[in-house]
DNA sequence: AAAACGGGGCA
DNA sequence: TGCCCAGTTTT
C-alpha cells in the first residue's frame, strides 16, 4: 500500500481540467498560485482567465497601472495579493530581465510568495523536488497518517512539511503534489469525504478509527471585531459625487470608498446630525441627507464584521472636486461599495 | 507566536 | 452560524 502510487493514480482518472494545468511556463503558474491562495478554483478560476487575457505576460502585467490591476481584483479579496503580484511583476521585468527565477530558494525571494507558492512554482514550472502544504495536504495527511499536531502551530507546520517532503515522488514531483492537493479538493474534503469509495481507505488511520470528522487538527478561533461605518454619499444636482483613496494599512489598502465616519457604535439620526455638523466636508454647508438602509448592512470579512449605513447627502455644490457617476465603475472599490453601487442608481 | 488580511460557498 | 478555502506578511 504506497499512499504516493496510489495519490497519483487516483489523480489521473479524477483530475479536473483547469487552465493552467495545460502549461508551465512560471508565469502563468505563479498568476494561478496567488489566485488560489485561500480561494477555492470556482471562485478563482474567472478571475485566471481575465488576467491571462489582460496580462498575457510578466511584462503586460508590470506595465500596467496598480489600479487597474486592483480593478481586475476586485471582489476576489486579499487585495495584497494582487498589490504583491504587480509589484513583483515589475521586479522581475526591471531586474531579471522578465526571466522567472528557476529555483525554489530564489522564488521563495519574491514578495507575496510563501513556501507553499515557491514549492508549487518550484515544482511544476521547473519539476525541482519541492513539496507543497496547502490546506489539502495538512487533511489528507493528518488523516490518513492520524496525526493531530494542531496544523496551525509551528511544530505541525515543521511536522507535515516534513512529511510531505518524504512522500513525494523523487521523479515526478509536479504531479504529485498536484495530485495529493486535487485529492484533498474533490476527494478527501473538509466535510462529507467520499471514504465510501475511497482508494486510500484501508490504509488511512482516521478512517480505521472513526476519527475523520476530528481531523486535522486546528487550534482556537479568533475573536471577531465589529465595527461601525457610515458612509457619505454626497452627491449633487448632476449626481456627482466624492470618493477617496484608503491609504492607510489595515483591509482594502489602496482601494477606493465614500468619505467614510467610523463610530464607536450604530448611530441614530440624530446622532449623525451632530457628526454631520463637523464634518469637514459638511460643516459649512447646506444639505439634506436621508439614510439609505434602515437596517445596518453587515458585511463579514474573516475577523471584522463592518455594520454599515449609508448616509445619502444632497448638496448644492460639492465640497470638493467630485467624479461623475459613470466614471466610479473606473475605481476598484471593495464588495461592500460595490453592492451598494449595484443598488443604488445615480 | 499571533494577528491581520476578503469574500464566497456550504452544511 | 461556523468553518473552510492551491497562504503570506506584519507585528
Amino acid at each position: 500500500m504506497n499512499f504516493s502510487k496510489n495519490v497519483i493514480n487516483w489523480y489521473s482518472d479524477n483530475k479536473r481540467d483547469l487552465p493552467w494545468r495545460h502549461t508551465i511556463k512560471p508565469y502563468y503558474i505563479w498568476l494561478s498560485e496567488i489566485i488560489l491562495q485561500q480561494t477555492q478554483v470556482k471562485q478563482g478560476l474567472p478571475y485566471y482567465e481575465s488576467f491571462v487575457k489582460a496580462f498575457p505576460t510578466v511584462f503586460d502585467l508590470a506595465e500596467s497601472e496598480e489600479q487597474n490591476v486592483l480593478k481586475l481584483w476586485q471582489g476576489l479579496g486579499y487585495y495584497s495579493r494582487a498589490r504583491n503580484l504587480h509589484y513583483t511583476a515589475k521586479y522581475i521585468v526591471k531586474e531579471l530581465d522578465g526571466i522567472f527565477p528557476n529555483t525554489y530558494k530564489e522564488i521563495i525571494k519574491l514578495k507575496g510568495i510563501g513556501d507553499y507558492t515557491a514549492s508549487a512554482i518550484a515544482s511544476i514550472a521547473f519539476g525541482e523536488v519541492a513539496a507543497v502544504v496547502d490546506g489539502n495536504v495538512y487533511r489528507v495527511l493528518s488523516r490518513f497518517y492520524g496525526i493531530d499536531t494542531p496544523i496551525n502551530t509551528t511544530k505541525g507546520i515543521k511536522e507535515f512539511k516534513a512529511l510531505a517532503t518524504e512522500l513525494i515522488d523523487q521523479k515526478q514531483p509536479a504531479l504529485f503534489n498536484q495530485a495529493i492537493m486535487e485529492f484533498g479538493a474533490q476527494q478527501c474534503k473538509p466535510k462529507n469525504p467520499y471514504c465510501i469509495l475511497c482508494p486510500l481507505q484501508s490504509g488511512c488511520v482516521a478512517f480505521q478509527k472513526n476519527k475523520i470528522s476530528e481531523l486535522p487538527v486546528k487550534l482556537k478561533k479568533l475573536k471577531v471585531k465589529k465595527r461601525y461605518f457610515n458612509y457619505l454619499v454626497i452627491i449633487d444636482s448632476d449626481r456627482n459625487t466624492i470618493i477617496e483613496k484608503r491609504i492607510q494599512k489595515g483591509i482594502w489598502q489602496n482601494l477606493y470608498q465614500f468619505p467614510l465616519i467610523e463610530t464607536e457604535k450604530s448611530i441614530t439620526i440624530s446622532e449623525f446630525k451632530l457628526l454631520a455638523s463637523e464634518n469637514e466636508f459638511l460643516k459649512h454647508l447646506n444639505f439634506e441627507f436621508n439614510l439609505f438602509n434602515e437596517t445596518d448592512i453587515v458585511h463579514k470579512l474573516s475577523h471584522q464584521h463592518l455594520y454599515t449605513k449609508f448616509w445619502i447627502i444632497e448638496v448644492n455644490s460639492l465640497p470638493r472636486k467630485g467624479i461623475s457617476p459613470n466614471s466610479i465603475k473606473d475605481y476598484p472599490v471593495p464588495a461592500l461599495i460595490n453592492e451598494f453601487l449595484s443598488k443604488f442608481k445615480f
